[in-house]
DNA sequence: ATGCTGACAGGAG
DNA sequence: ACTCCTGCCAGCA
């Protein structure tokens, strides 16, 4: 199992509602320094993974901004029709949508 | 081969 | 609170 097949599997496990992040990946996949490579796997994503990318979001719950979907705004509206909810500095409310993969 | 960049993170100044 | 620096590793000029 490849790197970002291993990123791919774990993203796909976050239910519609929660979110991630890059970090807890990494940490999940052995390795919290590889956080980085994270983010190159999931802009490599192929639409074939099916990856729910919107659900991953930094550290702190700031969105990726940026490369991505075509910007935070996107990510943002994606992110609230799945009934995640925005802290007023625009990051995601980890404190009651982070993910931990205690599945 | 070398160096810079990047959907990141954490620590230091 | 903010900016800068380093570690990690893949991709590209």
């Amino acid at each position: 199992m490849s790197f970002p097949q291993q990123v791919y599997a774990l993203v796909r496990q976050v239910p519609s509602g929660c979110v991630t992040t890059y970090g807890t990946i990494a940490c999940l996949l052995g390795d919290p320094r590889k956080a980085r490579q994270v983010g190159w796997a999931m802009a490599a994503t192929p639409d074939g993974a099916r990856v729910p990318a919107h659900r991953v979001v930094r550290a702190n719950g700031a969105l990726a901004g940026r490369h991505a979907f075509g910007g935070e705004a996107i990510q943002r509206a994606l992110l609230e029709a799945e009934g995640v909810t925005f802290l007023d500095n625009g990051c995601v409310d980890l404190d009651s949508h982070l993910w931990l993969f205690e599945s």
